[in-house]
DNA sequence: CAGTTTATGTCAGCATTGTTGACATTCCAA
DNA sequence: TTGGAATGTCAACAATGCTGACATAAACTG
């Protein structure tokens, strides 16, 4: 594992060999770049006494209205307790709407107020403002090979998360 | 901002049309594959009871022997005070060694001792397996346009130190 | 149908890791 | 040589992970 080699053999199964000096460029990148793409919510977020957890909420809150806790945890890959604090936050602040669920009461359906409607844009765009910028710069085939490889970095179920999402849009 | 549509006008510069719903899928994305990106060093560390924070300095010390605390700190994005608390405990546990600057003696160079070493080596193992399975999945074009779009979407003093880095490998 | 088990969500308390503030040491420049 | 700047450490606070205990509603079982 350490001898900086890596690959599938010399079998012709493959001619892709991935140096772990390649592999340590593309740790780096995530690292950095990820780093920049929380940025700009971030600076937002700490005016309104907000962090990334109540972004993260709202944004899939958004996604998906009516969602309940128990849904938007498995999304998020948090617990209930940590996620409930922000949720509360949110609900006491009035931009999140938190109703009994008519079919099962123990649910709570979730969905945005008006004011939590203009936050999660105002943090959207922000965020949008960069990832369109990093597009152009990279151009379309980049975009598509970047798309390819963030999927396959996904654990199973966050991958069947995200794909099923993006396949209901709105 | 919120039209749902945006791109670079119709001056015919860039054909780039980027719906507000392509932009959530590459910022969805980015949240999921992060997600699988720390998942298995997570796994090692927490029975260690250390966390994302120490990967990070065993990792940059191991990619800059000798580096200081400013230069790590830096590069790290966090204060030095949070940094010192985890290097405290690295220290203390015998995986950093922390000399005093023969320059300037101010300065700390850091380094990871054998047993640190062997540690950042079973962390970096464990998400090199993950970037190599995903790289090779994606196949290298994509992997090119992956580390254009991350590199675009760093900050530009991040995007800096990445460069830098890159060039000067070990 | 009564009683138990399971599922959902809330409240309380702890750990990690971010923050700012205060400070000691060392270096450098006036 | 002395005052200010740079580097790093210690202390205390805040955000957000976590586990545990619990209330309520639903579902299952005899």
């Amino acid at each position: 594992m350490s001898d900086g080699r890596s690959g599938s053999g010399f079998g012709g199964e493959s001619l892709l060999f991935l140096t772990d000096e390649q592999l340590r460029q593309g740790i780096e990148a995530m690292f950095f770049a990820y780093r920049g793409f929380t940025a700009d919510p971030d600076r937002i977020l700490a005016e309104l006494a907000y962090g990334r957890a109540h972004h993260r909420a709202l944004h899939f809150i958004s996604r998906s209205p009516g969602t309940t806790v128990n849904n938007l945890l498995s999304i998020l890959g948090v617990t209930k307790q940590s996620l409930n604090r922000v949720l509360r936050a949110l609900v006491e602040d009035g931009l999140v709407d938190s109703r009994v669920g008519t079919l099962d009461k123990r649910e709570r359906n979730l969905y945005l107020t008006e004011q939590g409607q203009e936050l999660e844009q105002r943090l959207s765009d922000a965020q949008r403002i960069r990832m369109r910028s990093a597009y152009k710069q990279a151009g379309p085939e980049a975009v598509q090979g970047f798309k390819k490889v963030l999927e396959a970095m996904m654990d199973a179920d966050m991958r069947r998360a995200y794909v099923e999402m993006r396949e209901k849009p709105q």
